[in-house]
DNA sequence: CTCCTGTCCTGCCGGC
DNA sequence: TGCCGGCAGGACAGGA
C-alpha cells in the first residue's frame, strides 16, 4: 500500500481540493471491501460539505459538517483519485465508489485488490473506534521520543524491522520505508529490537523522519500503481537506496543488497554498512 | 504475553 | 506464445 507518506500525498492533494464541496451522490459498486461499506452509506454523506481531511496513521479522515468522520484506508492498491472537470464519469475496473461533489468533481475509489476500508465514524469515537484504539505514536509528532522508543523494545525480541513495521508501536512506516530507514541508520534488520540502544533509538527515530519527510517533499513512491490524488505519479522510488536493489550496488559501499525474508515480507539490506 | 503464519484479492513478472 | 508460481506498498485472526 502506499505508506504514510503515500497517504499524507494524497491527503494534501484533497485538502487542496475538496474542502468546502458537498457530496451530491455517491454510488457504490460493490457491498465492500475488506469490510463492508457502512449501511446506508450514501444517505449519510449526501448533501454533508466536507469541512477537513487529516491523516492519522495509514487512515484518510474526511470530517464532515454532521460531525462525523469518512475513514478511507487505501489497503495495498488503492487509489483515491479527484477529476476536476466536470466530465461525464467513465467508469473503470476495480472502481468501487463513485463520489460526486457540488462543483462538478468526481471523486473515485479504485482498488484491485480490494483490501483498503470505507467506514464512517462519530468523530467523538474516534479514538475508540477498532481500527484507532490501538496504534502507536505518529512517526513525526513529538511523541516519538528515544525514551518511549527504550521503554517499548525493553521486552521485545522480535526483529527491529518487523516492530517498526508494527502499527501499535509506530504508525506509518511499512516494508519500503522499513528497509530504507534501517539502511540509513546502519541498523542490520535482523537485530532483536531489544538490542537497539539508546543513541541507535535516537538514530533510527531521526532516519524514520528523513526518509518518511522526504518522500513526502517528492509525492510519495510509485510503484505498480499507487498514484497521487490528483493522478500524477510520485517519483521518491528513484531515491531508494536498499529496497528492490537486490543484487545491486550499495550506494556507499559498493556491496551487493540483499535480499532476505521477515515475517513473510521481504527485506532489502546491506550486509557490509549494516550491523 | 510474544511472535509468526496464513489469509483476504487481483495483477504482473519471470521462468519454463 | 502461453501457462503457472510467486510475489506485491497492509492488517488482522488465530495458533504455537
Amino acid at each position: 500500500m502506499p505508506e504514510l507518506p503515500e497517504v499524507e500525498t494524497v491527503c494534501r492533494g484533497l485538502a487542496q481540493t475538496i474542502i468546502g464541496d458537498k457530496f451530491l451522490s455517491v454510488t457504490q459498486k460493490r457491498e465492500g471491501l475488506r469490510t463492508p461499506f457502512p449501511e446506508n452509506m450514501a444517505a449519510i454523506l449526501e448533501g454533508r460539505k466536507i469541512k477537513s481531511v487529516a491523516r492519522r496513521a495509514k487512515y484518510i479522515l474526511i470530517g464532515l459538517d454532521s460531525d462525523v468522520s469518512l475513514i478511507v484506508h487505501l489497503g495495498m492498491s488503492g487509489k483515491l483519485v479527484v477529476s476536476e472537470d466536470n466530465t461525464i464519469y467513465q467508469e473503470k475496473k476495480h472502481d468501487h465508489v463513485i463520489f460526486k461533489t457540488s462543483t462538478g468533481k468526481t471523486i473515485t475509489y479504485n482498488d484491485p485488490r480490494r483490501f483498503g476500508l470505507i467506514d464512517i465514524v462519530k468523530n467523538s469515537d474516534i479514538n475508540h473506534h477498532k481500527l484507532f484504539s490501538h496504534l502507536g505514536v505518529e512517526p513525526l509528532s513529538e511523541d516519538f521520543t528515544s525514551e518511549y522508543f527504550c521503554s517499548y523494545i525493553k521486552n521485545k525480541n522480535q526483529n527491529i524491522k518487523v516492530l517498526i513495521m508494527d502499527q501499535s508501536f509506530v504508525v506509518g512506516v511499512g516494508n519500503i520505508y522499513a528497509s530504507e530507514s534501517l539502511f540509513s541508520s546502519k541498523i542490520c534488520p535482523k537485530r532483536p529490537a531489544n538490542s537497539i540502544n539508546q543513541v541507535e533509538a535516537k538514530l533510527l527515530i531521526k532516519e524514520i523522519r528523513n526518509v518518511l519527510n522526504a518522500a513526502i517533499e517528492s509525492g510519495g513512491s510509485t510503484l505498480r500503481d499507487y498514484v497521487r490524488s490528483s493522478g500524477d505519479a510520485g517519483y521518491f522510488q528513484h531515491y531508494f537506496n536498499v529496497y528492490n536493489k537486490e543484487g545491486k550496488p550499495c550506494s556507499k559501499c559498493a556491496t551487493e543488497i540483499v535480499k532476505i525474508k521477515q515475517a513473510g515480507r521481504a527485506t532489502y539490506y546491506c550486509p557490509s554498512c549494516q550491523k
